[in-house]
DNA sequence: AGCACGCCGACT
DNA sequence: GTCGGCGTGCTC
């Protein structure tokens, strides 16, 4: 019997939808309809067409009913492989989200000139890539899960990711290598070109222009032997046959995608580690509590230091500087002394809390009193609105807000980090280790050898960054963690819908006691509440709340007095990065 | 989403 | 009798 089913996968945010669907392949379609191919479909009950992936091709179906048939194969070009495939839907279960919600992320938008071009200069790829379908088809690779310190100077990370990329390339395999934002990814572009050659490189960046995120994306998806370099979305690349998938800065909060269903980009590497066995590498001068404790339960190995070549790291009480300006910069004397001398050497960085802290640009006026106090020394700003990529190595002082700072050739002749108090005042859970990576991230900026004053900050922080012991701070963090059940020694939920869907969730997820925090009222009745639970649980949990999902998707709406009749629904967030601050911004709001 | 179906209360 | 409002269910 010929294979005249698809099976596919619609691309829609409702959970409803989120199966397989089987279709008729009409005669005309046989030959185009292949695995992975975008298809349009019909959903007669939304009374439209919608897009789709194909899945597979099969000579039969299960469905007790008569099957639509296919409308369009949009192109020819597989676009969803096997493997990315499984990713998504294990991604989406574990996150109670929507499989194509995660496809979105790793596949961009066709672009058909981008595509035309692309096909006429390697027509052979689409048949062998359709003929490998099927998966993983090379000898398993053991692969080992490495939690490494970078080493703390100027390009270290950058030496150390190209390492671990560089023997994964040559022997024809793929690496990802995920960075937080645009600015390292352009440092790690040029580096690695310089390492394993430009022609060897895609960089795939949600920022970058359709056009060229499609091609990227084609060019990811018929080669291997390549890095696919990128921010977050990337750990969902097309990579054929993967070795390597490696994060800098796991810490770094721009590995939280927004979108839907919030998936931290560490996770998704994580389930996409253990789907093709490759190598994962979470690289950092200070990794998260997340990282601390998959050391700690063995999951992940722990690579310290090479060498202990460690930054001079130099832990000051805040006192008042005997000269004015001093004073006024909120600058101790023996670290103002010290930046004195170092910048008659070269540049000198200046740390300061962000400016949205501290009311009107922090760093401005900084800058504006550094420089009275150094006429003769020319004054950089860089903040996350206008940013510095880099210095060079003449005299200067350059002014950053933390996550800013450019990098100075040769090394910061000094490092001031200064706000310290402000920026441990935020309310989060995460603010120490937040701030102990930032300052690690800047100190590593300075040259061998040379001073960084860590200002008016002591206790444990101070010590592990005086001696260069970060995960001694983060096992004391994640003890307290565990002591108190907060993540990352559990997991999350939160819940918001009316109080019967969420005690419904709750009930059916069996989490009772003081794992239930909560409810607090958001407006129009509608309750949320925060849940926690083990890892272990995690799987039987997101079942349960995917069932009381789809109880409250269709079926029960809303009274309906305004016109449309609006659903009180159930909205699950697993995993938010801040479960118990609820004025936050955006709190418990994907967008979609 | 967006539409059809069907169950009950009030009507020419 | 039957018209129609609105909860409910479904999408191959």
């Amino acid at each position: 019997m010929a294979a005249r089913v698809a099976r596919v996968v619609l691309d829609s945010p409702l959970p409803q939808l989120d199966r397989i669907f089987d279709y008729a392949i009409p005669d005309g379609l046989t030959a185009t309809v292949t695995p992975g191919v975008r298809v349009r479909v019909p959903v007669r009950a939304a009374r439209r067409v919608m897009d789709g992936w194909v899945l597979e091709v099969a000579s039969d179906s299960a469905f007790d009913g008569v099957l639509a048939e296919l409308d369009a194969v949009v192109s020819p070009v597989p676009v969803l492989t096997p493997e990315v495939w499984t990713l998504a839907r294990r991604v989406a279960d574990r996150a109670v989200g929507v499989a194509a919600d995660v496809l979105r992320l790793g596949i961009p938008k066709r672009q058909a000139r981008v595509e035309q071009a692309w096909l006429q200069s390697v027509p052979a790829v689409i048949a062998s890539r359709g003929a490998a379908a099927g998966g993983v088809s090379r000898p398993p690779m053991t692969g080992t899960r490495l939690v490494v310190q970078a080493i703390p100077e100027p390009d270290g990370w950058l030496t150390m990711l190209a390492g671990y990329a560089t023997p994964v390339v040559d022997a024809g395999r793929t690496a990802i290598i995920a960075v937080p934002d645009r600015v390292d990814l352009d440092r790690l572009e040029i580096v690695l070109a310089a390492a394993i050659g430009a022609d060897r490189v895609i960089r795939l960046d949600a920022e970058q222009p359709p056009a060229a995120r499609y091609r990227a994306f084609l060019a990811a998806a018929s080669r291997s032997g390549v890095a696919l370099i990128g921010t977050r979305s990337v750990v969902y690349a097309p990579a054929a046959d993967l070795g390597l998938i490696a994060l800098w800065d796991d810490g770094d909060p721009a590995f939280q995608e927004p979108l839907a269903p919030g998936v931290h980009a560490r996770d998704a590497a994580l389930i996409r580690q253990e789907l093709c066995d490759c190598r994962l590498v979470l690289l950092a001068h200070s990794p998260s509590v997340e990282a601390e404790r998959l050391v700690e339960i063995g999951w992940c190995e722990r690579v310290p230091l090479a060498s202990r070549r460690v930054p001079k790291v130099i832990p000051t009480a805040f006192q008042t500087g005997a000269d004015r300006l001093a004073e006024h910069a909120r600058i101790p004397s023996s670290a103002w002394r010290a930046a004195a001398e170092a910048i008659t050497a070269g540049p000198v960085l200046v740390q300061v809390s962000r400016p949205g802290d501290d009311g009107p640009a922090g760093g401005e006026r900084t800058a504006a009193e550094l420089g009275k106090a150094f006429p003769q020394a020319k004054v950089i700003v860089s903040d996350g609105r206008n940013r510095v990529v880099s210095v060079a190595s003449e005299p200067a002082l350059v002014i950053s807000t933390r996550g800013a700072e450019p990098a100075a050739a040769g090394g910061y002749r000094a490092v001031l980090l200064l706000d310290g108090e402000r920026m441990l005042a935020r309310e989060s859970m995460r603010v120490t280790e937040d701030a102990l990576r930032t300052w690690s991230n800047a100190i590593a900026l300075a040259a061998p050898g040379a001073p960084s004053y860590l200002v008016g900050v002591s206790g444990p922080v101070a010590r592990a960054l005086a001696g260069w012991r970060q995960a001694e701070f983060l096992h004391e963090e994640l003890s307290q963690r565990l002591a108190l059940r907060l993540p990352p020694a559990v997991r999350t939920a939160t819940l918001i819908g009316s109080p019967v869907a969420v005690d419904a969730a709750i009930a059916a997820a069996g989490i009772v006691g003081d794992d239930v925090i909560g409810p607090v009222a958001e407006e129009d009745g509608v309750i949320r509440t925060v849940v926690r639970f083990d890892y272990r649980r995690g799987g039987d949990v997101a079942a349960a709340f995917r069932t009381e999902l789809l109880r409250h998707a269709t079926g029960r709406r809303a009274p309906g007095k305004g016109r449309p009749p609006r659903p009180i629904g159930l909205r699950v967030r697993m995993d938010d990065p801040e479960p118990f601050i609820g004025e936050r911004a955006g709190f418990g709001r994907i967008d979609r």
